[in-house]
DNA sequence: CCAATTATGGACGAAATGGTCCATAATTGA
DNA sequence: TCAATTATGGACCATTTCGTCCATAATTGG
């Protein structure tokens, strides 16, 4: 064995994952970072590599731990309320708020960047599937159309997901933003 | 009056329009944007301030020329159809396809940049005012559920809109996202 | 305690960044 | 034709960019 490494790796990804979330992968700086977590050159490089990688951990790290949660929490709630609860959270984004990082990685980087929109389409893909069961489960105890194809609309939530993020970010109106919602749920039964 | 410039102001804007739509604001360089179009920096900052007036004025210029035309197509066609189009010429984007202007300039800067966000907040009313006399024009015309608030209808096909083109960054399948088409006309009526 | 190995601090570098400045060129009104 | 004004080319600049390198520190197995 040699030394053993000072800083705590997954503290220092967490870190790099906020600034990257908060501010895009060009805008953050390898210098602003290493400051900001209080990491030196020769450490960071040791440990991650590049900056290139950095963000590819980051994103990583963002769907097993914040996507994941969010995940949880739709399986476990009653279907109905946990859909409508994961779009309450949206609809009261402002617009500096940090929309989902996997749309942050999917604007900037997802159509140059092969290994960033893997991941990415992972993470949908999660989201999908996790809208999909709570679906399912809704169907099961008749709250939703027992006749509808659970996939469609898991796929068509996850788009509003995002696109409700959209306006957000544009500063259009909380109620306009709220009313889609209701057309949303509507659309499940 | 004095010497006459030798470039075409708007030839100028559309080339960095081109830039900063493919590339985003941080990742495209002045040097190469000026390289790009050929022109020299003390004519760049004479005529346009700096890099990030230029954004601004690329932003301006999207909005009414290549937002303006996908509007004027809208308004223009049979109201079903018109919507439909614009839904399909999103469903046919690849990964590297390039996602609308406004939603690049929302994710990248909307959180922190207010004079972009206010452009981009504007386009999206546009687009809104857009789709929401189209909806109008097909319940006249008896196509859509004449009981329905069109302006709920329209921020929603809004989201939807942009919802889509995330997925399309991500790769996500093209016949995914055409089900969703369906769910989303199905709203209308 | 020594050898081997890995971590750390920080100096260093080349290139790129957005932006300024000035000498010169071109144009028009008088 | 001359004065006034604006456009242009490109030198120049400080700062920042991501990344490398090396001497030194710390750790463990033998």
């Amino acid at each position: 064995m040699a030394r053993l490494r000072e800083f705590d790796y997954e503290q220092v990804l967490d870190g790099a994952l906020q600034l990257f979330w908060r501010g895009g992968y060009e805008a953050t700086s390898l210098d602003g970072l290493l400051n900001e977590v209080g990491l030196s050159k020769s450490s960071f490089y040791g440990a991650f590599g590049s900056k290139h990688e950095m963000l590819l951990a980051s994103l990583d790290r963002y769907i097993e731990t914040v996507l994941q949660a969010n995940i949880d929490e739709l399986r476990r709630g009653p279907p109905r309320e946990a859909i409508m609860r994961s779009f309450e959270k949206i609809l009261g984004f402002q617009p500096s708020s940090k929309t989902c990082f996997l749309q942050v990685c999917a604007i900037e980087r997802g159509g140059q960047d092969r290994l960033v929109r893997m991941r990415v389409r992972r993470g949908l893909e999660l989201l999908e599937e996790a809208y999909r069961d709570t679906i399912v489960r809704g169907q099961e105890a008749g709250q939703f159309a027992a006749d509808a194809d659970a996939r469609v609309l898991s796929t068509f939530l996850v788009a509003n997901l995002y696109g409700l993020q959209v306006l957000g970010r544009a500063n259009i109106a909380v109620h306009a933003r709220t009313k889609t919602l209701a057309t949303i749920m509507k659309a499940l039964a």
